[in-house]
DNA sequence: AATTAAATAGTAATCATTACTATTAAGGAT
DNA sequence: ATCCTTAATAGTAATGATTACTATTTAATT
């Protein structure tokens, strides 16, 4: 993966944000700097970050994808104003920080147990 | 809210197939019953059955949405054979029923604490 | 400086979702 | 049971996010 200006610019505004921000919004964000850069280009270099495991793709409540630092946390969106915080403590489930807590989505991920008994891993049922 | 034949089946498509099905999903199965339903159709049941709190939307692995039934519970992506399981104890994190966790995602909703203490609520920055 | 392969800008194509419109059909009133 | 009103539907067009494609540029190596 060579070092480009482009790569650098996306990868400081996910990383140094904190907004969550979109591949549209990164995009705009982008172009203040180099203003000619190309959606394609945030797309392809968001891709690869994500490969590499640099960044991480989030699904929060916008129509498009979110993309956020990989320190693990969740997210607190506020039905209201649709502000959205990161969450470090997971401990007090009605009330964190002061916050009303209503709703949850919580999802895992990892190998299942029948594909670790069959030992059928990275097999071509991956996606 | 009329009855309809083309909203019971959707229901019924979501509640009991344990699936997690896409609106795609739901539409090629609906054709199995009613063959000239329309995907707007789909979408739009969709849509008033999550805001009576019928359903919910959730997002998982899939470039789509997937509906669910609005029982609480997680779930668990297997990265090896993209299967998705339903999560209904929270406890233990590096292995849940046998599986290996290694990445989560976690969402909370409701109302932050700057709009309760504004007494913000149900104004116009809703969405 | 010359070379090579990856990265880019710009554009076209794809796919999920939404919007639109004429027609159909719930469900209450007569 | 029939009429009436309005929500719901089927079918199609439009939108918007994401991906694919291609000629050109540029990072990194020789």
């Amino acid at each position: 993966m060579k070092k480009t200006k482009q790569r650098n610019l996306i990868l400081s505004i996910v990383t140094e944000s904190h907004n969550h921000p979109t591949a549209q919004e990164i995009y705009l964000d982008c172009r203040k700097t180099i203003p000619n850069i190309s959606l394609g280009t945030v797309y392809r270099n968001l891709h690869q970050l994500e490969q590499e495991g640099i960044i991480r793709k989030v699904k929060l409540n916008s129509e498009s994808d979110n993309y956020d630092n990989i320190i693990p946390h969740g997210h607190f969106i506020c039905t209201n104003c649709n502000g959205i915080k990161d969450i470090f403590d997971i401990e007090k489930l009605k009330s964190i920080d002061g916050n009303v807590v209503t709703d949850y989505e919580l999802t895992f991920k990892g190998i299942c147990k029948e594909c670790l008994e069959k030992g059928d891993l990275y097999g071509i049922k991956r996606k």
